[in-house]
RNA sequence: GGGGAGAUACCAAAGUGGCCAACUGGGGCAGACUGUAAAUCUGCUGACGUACGUCUUCGUAGGUUCGAAUCCUGCUCUCCCCA
C-alpha cells in the first residue's frame, strides 16, 4: 500500500492525497461504506461502484468469521471474489464487537472470548488469529485487535485497557510480519490509538502506535457517546503525534459535520453505519440539512430529496414518493435512502478534496457544518 | 312476521358495579440511531395544563346506586337464523 499527499490546506490540517492498493486507488479524504457481513445493507455492488462510486468498503472480521465462515471465504478465493467487489476492502478486527457485544465477551491478556450472537457458541479472538482470519478474508487493509472502550470510562479502566490494546498490538504486528497474504496481493495492517477521552493516554497511545511504522494508523474509541467537542480535542492531540505521511483513519465516524471537522484536523479515512442504518430508518442527510422522510410535512413535496442531486435516486424520485414508500413499509424506500445517503457522503468527501486543492476548504467547511446540522 | 346476538376512541377489539380516560393490535404523529446482534428501537395518540390534576366520554334518552362502559327501562341502528 502506498500513500501520497497531493495538497495540504493552508488554514487547517486538512490534506488531500491518494492511497494506492492492489485493488486500486483511493483518493483521500474518503468515506468507506460499511458492509459488515459482506454486504452494504440493501445496496447492490453495482450501485455501490457505479452510482455511489464507493472507492473502498468495510467488512467485519467477527461477523464474517461466524458467517459464512473461513472455509467458504477461502474456497471462494477471498472476500473480493465472494462478494464480487473488485475495489479495496478494509476489515475491522472485531474490536468494535468487544465494545458492542460487551455482555457476551470476556477479555484477558490472551484475547477476547465471545459467545456468538447467532448460536451462543464460544470463540476466542487473539491478536494473532485475528490477523490470520483477515488473511483468509483477504482484505486490503487489516485492523489490529483492540478494545474499544465505552463512554464514560474511568481513567483506571482506560489506562488498563490501553495497556492491553498495546500488548495486543505488539503481538498482532508480529503475526502480521510473520505471515503472508493468501491471494497474491498485499495487505496492510493498521494499529489503533485508544485512550478514551484522556489526553495523556491518547498521547501515550499515539506515540506507541507511531513507533510501529505501519502503513496507516487508526484512531478508535471515539464517537461512542462523548460530546463532539471532546472527540475533536482527542483527534487534535493524537494527530500531532501520528506520522503525517501515513493515512489516518478515524474509526466509526460519523455525522457529515463530524467528517468535515475530522478532515480539517488531518483525518484521511472515515467509516460509519450512519448513512445506511439511519437511511433505512428514514433519515436522510442532504446538502440542506437533515430530513426525516417519514414526517408528514413531505407528503405533498414533489421536489428531489436533495437539490444538488448526488445520485440517480435524487433525479428519479421525489420526497413525497420516498415518504410513501417508507409509510407503506416498502423495501425500496430504505434502499433509495441508503443510496442517497452514501452518495451524499461520497459527495461530501469529494467536495472536500476539491476545496482542499483549491485552498477554499475552511470557509466551505464552516458554512457546510452549520447547514448540515439543520433539521428540515 | 318469529327467534337470537350486538352497538366501546380513527379502525379492530378487551373490559360486564369502584383498581377505567378505558388492555391489546393496527393506523396516525414524533423521536433515537456514529469501526451494524438494527429494513430496528422508544414515546405520544379524548380536551386543557410542564406536572399533581381538572373537565367531557363507551349508540341514544331516562332510571337504580355513595359510585355505571358495566345493572334496569324506552328508543334508534346493525348482524345472524327461521318463515
Amino acid at each position: 500500500m502506498d500513500f501520497k499527499i497531493l495538497y495540504n490546506d493552508k488554514h487547517s490540517n486538512a490534506r488531500t492525497g491518494m492511497i494506492t492498493t492492489c485493488h486500486g486507488e483511493i483518493p483521500t479524504p474518503i468515506f468507506m461504506p460499511v458492509g459488515t457481513v459482506g454486504s452494504v445493507k440493501g445496496i447492490h455492488q453495482r450501485n455501490l461502484s457505479e452510482d455511489i462510486k464507493a472507492r473502498i468498503i468495510l467488512g467485519n472480521t467477527y461477523h464474517l468469521y461466524l458467517r459464512p465462515g473461513l472455509d467458504v471465504l477461502e474456497k471462494a478465493g477471498g472476500l473480493h471474489r465472494f462478494i464480487r467487489w473488485e475495489r479495496p476492502i478494509l476489515t475491522d478486527s472485531g474490536g468494535y464487537q468487544v465494545f458492542s457485544l460487551a455482555d457476551r465477551r470476556k477479555l484477558s491478556e490472551e484475547g477476547a472470548k465471545f459467545h456468538s450472537h447467532i448460536d451462543g457458541s464460544k470463540h476466542l479472538f487473539t491478536p494473532e488469529n485475528v490477523v490470520d482470519i483477515q488473511r483468509s478474508i483477504g482484505s486490503d487493509i487489516m485492523m489490529a485487535l483492540d478494545e474499544c472502550t465505552p463512554y464514560p470510562c474511568e481513567y483506571k479502566y482506560a489506562d488498563d485497557s490501553l495497556k492491553l490494546t498495546h500488548k495486543w498490538l505488539d503481538r498482532g504486528f508480529e503475526q502480521y510480519k510473520n505471515t503472508e497474504p493468501k491471494y497474491g496481493f498485499s495487505q496492510a495492517f493498521f494499529p489503533i490509538v485508544q485512550g478514551s477521552v484522556y489526553a495523556d493516554l491518547r498521547k501515550q497511545s499515539a506515540e506507541k502506535i507511531a513507533s510501529k511504522g505501519a502503513e496507516g494508523n487508526a484512531i478508535g474509541g471515539l464517537s461512542v457517546g462523548e460530546p463532539a467537542g471532546m472527540m475533536y480535542e482527542m483527534i487534535e492531540t493524537v494527530n500531532e503525534i501520528l506520522p503525517k505521511d501515513k493515512p489516518r483513519y478515524l474509526m466509526g465516524v460519523g455525522t457529515p459535520a463530524n467528517i468535515l471537522e475530522g478532515i480539517s484536523r488531518g483525518i484521511d479515512m472515515f467509516d460509519c453505519v450512519m448513512p445506511t442504518r439511519n437511511g433505512r430508518n428514514g433519515m436522510l442527510f442532504t446538502s440542506q440539512g437533515i430530513i426525516n422522510i417519514k414526517n408528514e410535512k413531505w407528503r405533498y413535496d414533489f421536489s428531489p430529496v436533495d437539490e444538488i442531486m448526488t445520485s440517480f435516486v435524487d433525479t428519479d424520485y421525489t420526497k413525497a414518493y420516498l415518504r410513501h414508500l417508507f409509510i407503506a413499509g416498502e423495501m425500496l424506500g430504505p434502499q433509495i435512502a441508503s443510496i442517497h445517503n452514501l452518495s451524499f457522503y461520497l459527495w461530501l468527501v469529494n467536495e472536500s478534496q476539491k476545496h482542499i486543492k483549491e485552498g477554499t476548504f475552511t470557509d466551505w467547511k464552516n458554512s457546510m457544518v452549520k447547514q448540515l446540522a439543520s433539521r428540515l
